[in-house]
DNA sequence: GTGACCCTTCCCATGATGGGAAGGTCAAGG
DNA sequence: CCTTGACCTTCCCATCATGGGAAGGGTCAC
């Protein structure tokens, strides 16, 4: 099989699989005497593992070891386990970030009046973040500012 | 004020700074006889909205059309509101997402021991994507897989 | 043998950010 | 006046996973 029939059947495409190939993610495979790649349907069946891997969201990093647990027959699941919590956490600290952000968005956006009129607490709070808009009840959603944190 | 100082004074790194000017985020200073740039209390007020912008997950685009809000002073709100409202579906479909593969990973994890034995649903699962494990009761999380979309 | 595809490698771009090198500038203290 | 250290300048490279595209060669069916 050829790179672009294997691309098709594992739904990674072929200048994905080169680049895995180039990383080390995937063994060199054999080549025709032309140079072109062949892959088996043993390679597919990696390649299929790798994608659902990364729509899970694991970085390529993680989806090696994930590849050399599965290889290893004498694996333990805590190791497994341990890269799918770890990878979890990842996950949940961005939903968090992404959350706080949200949340301060619709806050402002529910007090702009989004008619013709300039006056708007979106703009305004990013101009000048001292609470300008419903004073008095609601916190300050934008205090300490959503962290300059980790911008990934 | 140099560069430094206005970094300082702003949260934007001297680094970002440079790249904002170089994209036409920000527009060129003025420039010492030295050629060292210098910033004004409004640049850096300029600098601390376009942080604020950032700290919310808006990207350099919508920046510049924030900024340029900003200093029309004859802006409709609507237009600050769809701006932002826009930025929030961007968001919630990136949190949905993300939602999607910590959720899975999270059942599948609940079903793997996670001790020194090799059977884990986590792996098989990824191998295998036929609901190997609970069979009966729980729906398919991985049935038509995480959709291949938006790598962002 | 020719056209329609396929394959190869190589380079470039993304987005926002940081690292670092090589070299110029400035202010303070000796 | 000169040195030193902190700052500035530009330029290049790296990140991460992915796609685009060019230039050149291979394969196959008609």
């Amino acid at each position: 099989m050829n790179i672009g029939q294997a691309a098709e059947a594992s739904g990674v495409s072929a200048k994905m699989i080169r680049y895995y190939e180039s990383i080390g993610l995937i063994p060199k495979t054999v080549r025709t005497e032309a140079g072109y790649r062949v892959y088996s349907d043993k390679d597919v069946h990696t390649l299929r593992f790798i994608r659902r891997a990364r729509d899970l969201g694991f970085s390529v990093e993680q989806i090696a070891d994930l590849v050399s647990l599965w290889r290893d027959r004498a694996r333990a699941s805590k190791d497994v386990k341990r890269v799918a919590l770890e990878h979890v956490e990842t996950l949940e600290r961005k939903i968090a970030e992404l959350q706080e952000m949200a949340g301060t968005l619709k806050h402002l956006a529910r007090h702009c009046h989004g008619d013709g009129r300039p006056d708007c607490p979106i703009i305004e709070t990013l101009a000048n973040p001292e609470e300008i808009d419903t004073p008095g009840r609601t916190a300050s959603r934008f205090g300490p500012l959503a962290k300059p944190a980790a911008r990934t």
